[in-house]
DNA sequence: TAGTGGTCTAGACCACCCT
DNA sequence: GGGTGGTCTAGACCACTAA
């Protein structure tokens, strides 16, 4: 592992384990420099690192702060923005069943080539699958995905997970995904499968995912019943780059 | 300015006119630092922000490439996760008036003490205002401060823009926020001010504001009538700092 | 004015991709 | 094996804070 990630590291176990505590100075660089037998420039990439993840803050001329409530975000190692499919997210003991409703093969419309950034006559993947969260029905999920980019998929893999086989088996990396969330009315699908009535909302997530290059590998659009889904996301202030 | 922040810059700015192809192989770091009379390793630190922008890709051993759809997100200069209040998002000749529904000073309850951080002692504003787009109900803000953060809020301050009081004139700095997004049904309030019918959804915002300190600002609950709003973020893959 | 963070350099070595 | 990115160093200078 890089230096500058040991570094990071052993200061945020330090942080989570109270050594340096919240709203505390910590060290200056070149002390820390000495400490870990390392460089300065490699302590400040360390500190950036914290920095972007939210523990720490820094005040030129005057030093490396803790942030309060730092100590929150050091507990979790997980990483914000996080690209888990749901058969992941689930675990504690829920059961996660997926019923695929509808697996076709077709051209895209209009709106899938602006957003997949394809030809018209690249044909695309059709899913529709119906997620129940210990027996109760918890999101409906449309997927379109260019048959190019994700070739062979199965009704039975769609029945076991569908990230688990881009990932795993075809060795797919995932990168960006840029995501929409609105409120809509339930519409026929919504009310036949997740049992909505006409007063129950429901939360809209369109997302597009793109591998590491940047192209568009899917589509989606899930609806969500809105007693069982919430979204959560931090905006971390970062420098103005550009002028 | 910072001489990684220019050739950040003018990289980019090859990008948007296209001087740098999309899926194109750009120079390497060695070729960039001589052509802008610098270090490599500052090179190196602006390719980073730029592929923190989702501009760029790097293969280590083969090369920086420009990603698929970058010229897009080189064009607008904003940032994601900026912090402006809706006063500043509106723009475009739309017109955007704030009703003061209710403001007032009160201690904290329970959820309150807990997203602030505060004791229940502590007194906190209380204010609630409804945003109106060009003459359309828009959204139902109820803004939680304590007072201690935020003193001589007045009245007539809020009919003006909080976000430029604070910022402006208290010169606050905002850090980082996190905000958690539902659909709800609408509740009196919704239908009363917002002109919610009871088949008509809400999107419920709850955010809290941080200093840069880390110290929470400002906890705010907002309606958004489903058919003005949605809300859009990214998710930059990184590097899994952290073993 | 002393302390501290922000930036920059020149050179070095390693890891990885590709042919 | 040559090309390229990732990391690291030691030293330097500047900018800012705080006393």
């Amino acid at each position: 592992m890089a230096k500058y990630k040991e570094v990071a590291n052993e200061i945020r176990k330090r942080i989570k384990s109270g050594i340096y505590h919240s709203e505390e100075k910590i060290p200056d660089q070149e002390s820390l420099a000495k400490e870990f037998g390392t460089s300065r420039v490699t302590v400040k990439k360390a500190l950036d690192m914290l920095s972007v993840a939210g523990l720490v803050y820094t005040i030129q001329g005057s030093g490396t702060y803790v942030k309060k409530n730092a100590v929150n975000l050091a507990e979790r190692n997980i990483q914000i923005g996080q690209n888990v499919g749901l058969t992941a997210a689930a675990g504690e003991r829920l059961e996660l069943k997926t019923k695929v409703l509808d697996f076709n093969v077709r051209f895209p419309d209009e709106e899938e080539c602006n957003q997949l950034s394809i030809m018209k006559e690249e044909p695309v993947y059709d899913i529709r699958r119906l997620r129940i969260l210990d027996e109760k029905p918890y999101s409906l999920e449309h997927t379109i995905i260019p048959i190019s980019l994700a070739p062979n998929i199965t009704k039975e893999i769609l029945n076991r997970s569908l990230y688990d086989y881009l990932q795993g088996d075809l060795g797919i990396v995932f990168g960006d995904n840029r995501q929409t969330v609105r409120a809509v009315k339930p519409d026929a699908n919504d009310k036949q499968y997740l049992h909505c009535s006409n007063e129950d909302p429901v939360l809209e997530v369109s997302k597009v995912m793109f591998l590491e290059r940047g192209t568009p590998l899917e589509y989606s659009i899930v609806h969500h019943r809105y007693d069982m889904v919430e979204m959560s996301f931090i905006n971390v202030s970062r420098d103005g780059l550009f002028g």
